[in-house]
DNA sequence: ATAGGGTTAG
């Protein structure tokens, strides 16, 4: 095998030897009379120089009989394999088995040699040399087979290595507690509880029960098959237990998820003064990182810099693993600097820690460093960087990425695909995802489900049920998150009812929401203007138990917003001071919103005020309130405020204190921050900025400035910001431009009845009342009386007309008729004409 | 005139 090379030309210590001299030893110098007895002197000096790692000397003893031609019996050429073996020195041993075949037949086919050839090539992992010398056999017997099957078990040829467990029973030899191991250890891999099972009590008929090193194999094959209940009765009825056996049964809570069982176990090997090695700490820091216990992690580092344990791959890796988990990177930097031992997957776990904490930035610098020094990606490294590209909409960069994974056949591999499907999706090239989909031949849940996602997230809820149906179909039973992405898609739809559907749906078929799913809806239902369903489904969240996540009660909040749930609003704020919530800015900041839009503008104040370390939302909320309360100059002091404590103000900043000048009417304010402070922080003026001062200055009776703006400004006008300056040119009378204007709009929005009612008030103020009954007249031709979205705005304009003075009009008995099926004819009477 | 062994990170 080539890697074989690679790896002993990369030892010094097995660098070829020549036979040399050997050195005057003075053990040497009395040689025994009798040649029998010198051959056994020598034997036991050859056996103890292996032993103790001479091998150098032991070869020189050995030349030395050579030359004085001693017979060398088999015992020798044993000893000395044995000594390569220790030392690892492969061409060593390979230089003795060229003696061994020089040496002639009665060495060379010698049982107890071949089967030291064997056992050495199967060591020194040559499996290609130590099969065919097993396969070319005088005599197999139990010490070849387990040197081969241990062989196979690893290289991870499991198959094959329980394949020779049955076949050296069927050629008669009788597995010992030292092969038993090696096929327990294929069993865990292959997850073949029923072998493994069968191998148990194959141990218990014949008594290996005592051996550490079987009872320690089982508990590692119970924890492998999840089985950890097994794991554990074997550990504690096993009679003598060491570290391996402690080392297995903590491995096997962690990889089933028992993380507190795991520390438990950890604590109680140390009051029981086992040796704690660095598997021990390895399994530690794994069951550490994914309880985020903070301490208990860096006590794990701290052990492993008291026992003086090198940083190999591993331990290193585990204690990376736990700092990016809990988000202290600067101190996995520093770990991953001091290893002496590094693989791709240590350069994953920074990877993928940079990435999790949003530093993309360093995260590529490594990636970078990684191929500079030559370390392959794999498919872990692909998934973390896809997701990364998914993170910052980076299509360009996933491209390349998937371009790679293509080029070096990654496509297979599901972990990729699926992340590979998430990138184009969030970069909104929902056909490529399709196509990356598409492609893939066989399909694992995750993949179903990153489809779905992607479908849910542009609200395709059609093509995210067909896929539902068809995952069915397929064989993979949805989960929460398919079910989760399933209802998302419905409410970003609208499909308020089928999303409720599907949320009973799940819950019959015993799939239990979580809080995702508890989250979604609650935030669906307040998009979708259900506001009180919103609130009832927080109710019922936390009647299940379920504890809701920051986002969830911003979610809850947001559906508060409404004066008629601002009790409910309360009870939450209420809940939040009961379980310090209050230190989260997000929830802070949703808070100012809500009591702000529910007219609480002072308790708003409050809640503002308790916040130590604001940021810019906070401040955009309470100026919003401000705005939305008239309260223009005391939004205008705190957008001052913000310039003092150095926040730089976004364009939703901008939006809110315009808009408080808009609604006061500061004309000079609202200009200068157009025209003066937006450009000072970069901030270029979207169309709802210009509307708003567009509709300062044609209410302030400037609708020369306000027309002029609108002409020089870099949009298009939209509908909102005409609307503005039509309702100006009814105030003055400008039947020329307000013509113009509605022209614009309707061609904008042409079915918009309201469009044409602004435009007849131009009319109506103007006091041309035939062109407003021929604009009412093309409204009736479009269908458009019944419209109920609009039937107030129209009952206002015909009694701005009726009031106006043409008691005349056609149809005021029709007006009559259509308020007092509305019961409030008295009440609209007087308050006509504020209607609009 | 004799042999050998199990556990670990994403």
């Amino acid at each position: 095998m080539a890697s074989l090379f690679v790896a002993t030309a990369r030892n010094p210590n097995l660098m070829p030897f020549k036979f040399a001299k050997p050195r005057k030893s003075p053990r040497c110098t009395a040689l025994p009379e009798t040649a029998s007895v010198v051959r056994k002197s020598y034997l036991h000096q050859i056996a103890s120089l292996c032993k103790n790692g001479q091998l150098g000397e032991a070869v020189g003893l050995f030349t030395a009989m050579e030359s004085e031609n001693f017979r060398i019996g088999p015992g020798i050429y044993g000893e000395l394999l044995q000594g390569c073996l220790l030392e690892r020195a492969f061409f060593t041993g390979q230089q003795v088995h060229a003696r061994i075949l020089k040496s002639g037949e009665s060495i060379a086919r010698n049982e107890f040699v071949e089967t030291k050839l064997v056992i050495f090539y199967a060591k020194c992992n040559a499996p290609e040399t130590a099969i065919q010398l097993f396969r070319r056999l005088e005599a197999q017997n139990v010490f070849s087979w387990a040197a081969i099957i241990g062989l196979l078990s690893r290289m991870d040829s499991n198959e094959e290595a329980l394949l020779g467990f049955c076949q050296m029973q069927k050629n008669g030899f009788l597995p010992d507690n030292f092969v038993i191991p090696n096929a327990l250890k294929a069993c865990g891999a292959l997850q073949l509880i029923g072998f493994g099972k069968g191998v148990h009590g194959y141990v218990h008929k014949m008594g290996f029960d005592g051996c550490v090193f079987v009872g320690s194999s089982l508990v590692d094959m119970y924890g492998k098959c999840n089985l950890v209940e097994d794991a554990r009765k074997v550990f504690e009825n096993m009679p003598e237990r060491n570290t391996i056996a402690w080392n297995s049964m903590i491995v096997g809570f962690v990889q089933n998820g028992l993380d507190e069982e795991a520390m438990q176990m950890f604590y109680d090997m140390r009051v029981e003064g086992v040796e704690q090695t660095r598997v021990t700490l390895s399994a530690f820091l794994s069951a550490s990182a994914n309880l985020d216990a903070l301490e208990e992690g860096r006590q794990g580092h701290a052990l492993a810099i008291v026992h003086g344990l090198e940083l190999d791959n591993i331990l290193g890796s585990s204690i990376i693993n736990y700092y990016a988990k809990v988000g202290l990177l600067e101190d996995a930097e520093r770990v991953f600097t001091s290893m002496f031992e590094k693989d791709v997957v240590t350069w994953n776990l920074l990877v993928c820690g940079y990435v999790q904490n949003g530093d993309f930035e360093k995260a590529l610098n490594v990636c970078q460093l990684m191929r500079s020094e030559n370390v392959r990606f794999d498919s872990v490294t692909l998934t973390s960087i896809l997701s990364m590209c998914a993170d910052t909409i980076n299509l360009k960069l996933g491209k390349e990425g998937h371009c790679y994974c293509i080029r070096n056949n990654f496509e297979s591999d599901l972990a990729v695909a699926s992340s590979t499907i998430s990138m184009y999706a969030k970069c909104k090239r929902i056909n490529s995802a399709i196509q990356v989909f598409k492609s893939t031949t066989k399909r694992d849940l995750v993949l179903w489900n990153s489809l779905l996602a992607a479908y849910a997230d542009l609200g395709l809820s059609g093509e995210a049920l067909k896929l539902f149906y068809q995952m069915q179909l397929d064989g993979v039973p949805p989960n929460v998150i398919s079910y989760n992405s399933v209802i998302l898609a419905f409410l970003r739809n609208g499909q308020v009812n089928e999303a409720k559907d599907m949320f009973s749906q799940m819950q019959s078929l015993n799939v239990l929401p979580n809080l995702v799913t508890w989250t979604t809806l609650i935030s669906g239902l307040t998009q979708n203007g259900l506001s009180s369903d919103a609130v009832l489904i927080f109710r019922q969240m936390l009647e299940a138990g379920i504890q809701p996540s920051i986002v969830t009660i911003v979610s809850a909040l947001s559906a508060c917003t409404d004066l008629a749930l601002l009790q409910y609003g309360r009870t939450i704020h209420g809940f939040i001071t009961r379980h310090d919530l209050c230190l989260s800015v997000l929830i802070a900041t949703s808070l100012v919103d809500m009591y702000a839009k529910c007219g609480c503008i002072y308790q708003a104040k409050n809640v503002f005020d308790m916040v130590v370390n604001k940021e810019l939302p906070i401040y955009n909320a309470m100026i919003s309130g401000y705005a939305s309360h008239g309260l223009a100059a005391e939004a205008l002091l705190l957008f001052k405020h913000l310039e003092g404590v150095g926040i730089e103000p976004g364009s939703i900043t901008f939006t809110c204190i315009l808009s408080a000048c808009n609604h006061a009417g500061l004309v000079n304010e609202g200009l200068e921050i157009l025209n003066d402070t937006m450009p000072k922080y970069c901030v270029k003026p979207s169309m709802e900025h210009y509307g708003c001062v567009v509709s300062l200055l044609s209410k302030s009776g400037n609708l020369d400035k306000a027309y002029e703006l609108l002409q020089t400004m870099p949009h298009e006008p939209d509908a909102h910001i005409l609307v503005s300056l039509l309702a100006s040119c009814k105030e003055k009378h400008e039947i020329e431009l307000g013509e113009y204007l509605s022209e614009q709009l309707l061609q904008l929005e042409p079915d918009n009845s309201g469009n044409y009612v602004a435009l007849s008030n131009v009319y109506a103020a103007a006091g041309k009342w035939n062109v407003v009954t021929e604009v009412r007249n093309q409204m009736k031709e479009k269908g458009m009386r019944k419209n109920p979205g609009c039937s107030w705005i129209q009952i206002g304009q015909e009694l701005s007309v009726f009031v106006s003075g043409d008691v005349s009009h056609p149809k005021s008995d029709e007006i009559y008729a259509t308020l007092a099926l509305l019961g409030m004819e008295m009440h609209f009477m007087g308050h006509a004409p504020t209607i609009y």
